[in-house]
DNA sequence: CCGTAATCGCAACACTGTTGCATTTAAGCT
DNA sequence: AGCTTAAATGCAACAGTGTTGCGATTACGG
């Protein structure tokens, strides 16, 4: 909710402005990781503009408050769905409808931190994202495999 | 070893140019990730000029083979150290000297695979990167913290 | 050594991200 | 509601990163 994103906002002392509140919203609707231009384009559909310095530093600002993420894959933001969920967050990016979704594994950040504390390294955060189909874009893709290559059994 | 990685690119019918290389000698030295522009500065400090376009384009080129990894942390590429072993290819990037270090675990990939596919989602990779310190890097660091607040039993 | 497809260099451009400074605005206080 | 002021935004200018088209060069098989 953009509502929560505002209150922490409150509760660390920074202004509730009207550009902030237009990219939350923004973020909050996309299914899909969005970059600062993106954001910009998509706002300026709407007759709102703002300047993309202002964008790119109210990313920086939420992003340090962890209410948003970058997605490494794609270069886009997203809003974090998980509140302060503890463990690192972890995302699926679809390649085909670029659907973003986060999850926690608390098992797999446990393992991973061994994995790498075995090779002496001293992990302060992993960063993980899978890449493949989301479920409905599979769906799909079976489909089209079906007609292009029909009944075998005719 | 270069000499491996040239043989990759002529079974796979690619020519060996000097640009090639130039670029496969500069990554194999370096201990951390280097970005095109990087490979770009260091190669003119040997005399050697190349354009950014042939570096972007070989960089292409050697990641399509897996001769050559993107690590996202840093926006740089590394010089793959496993050849082809099977599954996933992980790093852990320290945070402070920029010494990259590839691993392979089996089972972590293994683990993020039925994490992510209880999610009904169908991962084709996974791409995990962890930052913190080298082992090197985490030595110095305990012995600053030592000097700055000395023998607590005087 | 030659012919040719592959590769490279160049120029021009598009996209992404940053900095400094003047102007505006949110929010706390009368 | 108006006043004050630190915080935030807009603007301009710039730096860094990545891409495209095309003509010139080069590796390599014959
Ligand atoms: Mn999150
Ligand atoms: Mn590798
Ligand atoms: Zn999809
Ligand atoms: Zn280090």
């Amino acid at each position: 909710m953009v509502q929560d994103s505002i209150r922490v906002l409150q509760a660390q002392g920074y202004k509730v402005t009207k550009p902030r509140r237009q990219v939350l919203e923004i973020l909050e609707e996309a299914e899909e990781s969005l970059s600062p231009y993106d954001i910009q384009r998509l706002l300026r559909q709407q007759g709102k503009h703002l300047n993309h310095v202002t964008i790119y530093r109210i990313l920086d600002l939420f992003c340090s408050l962890n209410l948003v993420h970058r997605i490494l894959l794609s270069g886009g933001f997203v809003k974090c769905t998980l509140s302060n969920k503890e463990g690192c967050h972890r995302f699926m990016v679809c390649y085909h409808c670029g659907a973003t979704q986060e999850f926690v594994d608390q098992q797999l950040c446990l393992q991973e931190s061994k994995s790498t504390q075995n090779l002496g390294f001293h992990t302060q955060y992993h960063f993980s994202e899978s890449s493949g189909l989301c479920s409905a874009c599979y769906k799909k893709q079976l489909q089209k495999q079906e007609e292009a290559q029909p009944q075998s059994n005719r």
